[in-house]
DNA sequence: TCGGTTTACTTTACGCTACAAGGTAAGTGG
DNA sequence: CCACTTACCTTGTAGCGTAAAGTAAACCGA
């Protein structure tokens, strides 16, 4: 049970904006429930976005326009900041959500049509 | 016509190598090749990897042991540095194809389950 | 010999983003 | 005031894609 390993960080740039942002449209959420709500989005890849890496994210869509926020007293402890997408926001997921069909359709019609091309060495 | 935008760097990363690695499975090539193949391969998105993006590239998969590469004279001009798979390269294309295809499915079934989603709310 | 041409490879500086590690802030109850 | 809980923020580092410009090695004709 060691789980699978650690996804590349590479491998998630410039997709992470889009899942969180992706996840916002189920309603505003903030920092620690989103990152707990995508760990049950995903399943075993729980813990693919950082703390450290989300809240500087939501800061760069905020500045961007794409996020709106504001307080909210929790049931103990600190207040929440709770985030919401923009219209622009949703305007934005959707172009970065056609971006990933292409990327994805490109690369499934050319890497993974040989999934275990055993080498050709002769 | 004007032809698909760019797609965002940040989208690129991290699968930038594995798309060079698996063209090096049809064998052998070098940089200008490469760039010309994988333009072919991608059609409509020909150009997707930069001359200044390539050789970097090659470099470093060369100096982690992925590739190995020597120098064959072309028509005219100056030689063509040629690079192949290592073995070390194939067993590593395999791992990075694997979490390709482990990050397209979690993304699959998280954001591309409502297409066109226009808000859902309600 | 010397440019000029073609082909190919290299280098520099920059920007963006993911991350680890550690810090800060704002509530509550003793 | 202090400890505890919850939540957020900041600093520094590293990797990679890119534009722009430069370098290198072959051949050619005059």
């Amino acid at each position: 049970m060691s789980g699978p390993p650690d996804i590349d960080d590479q491998l998630l740039r410039g997709l992470l904006d889009t899942l969180v942002m992706d996840l916002l449209r189920e309603g505003p959420n903030y920092g620690f429930g989103i990152l707990e709500a995508l760990g049950e989005r995903l399943g075993e890849d729980a813990g693919i976005v950082k703390e450290s890496t989300l809240y500087p994210l939501l800061h760069r869509l905020a500045d961007r326009g794409y996020l709106a926020s504001h307080q909210e007293p929790g049931d103990r402890g600190r207040p929440r900041r709770y985030y919401r997408l923009t219209d622009e926001g949703q305007e934005f997921l959707g172009t970065r959500l056609a971006e990933w069909r292409r990327v994805a359709g490109l690369l499934d019609r050319t890497l993974l049509r040989s999934p275990g091309l055993p080498t050709s060495t002769s």
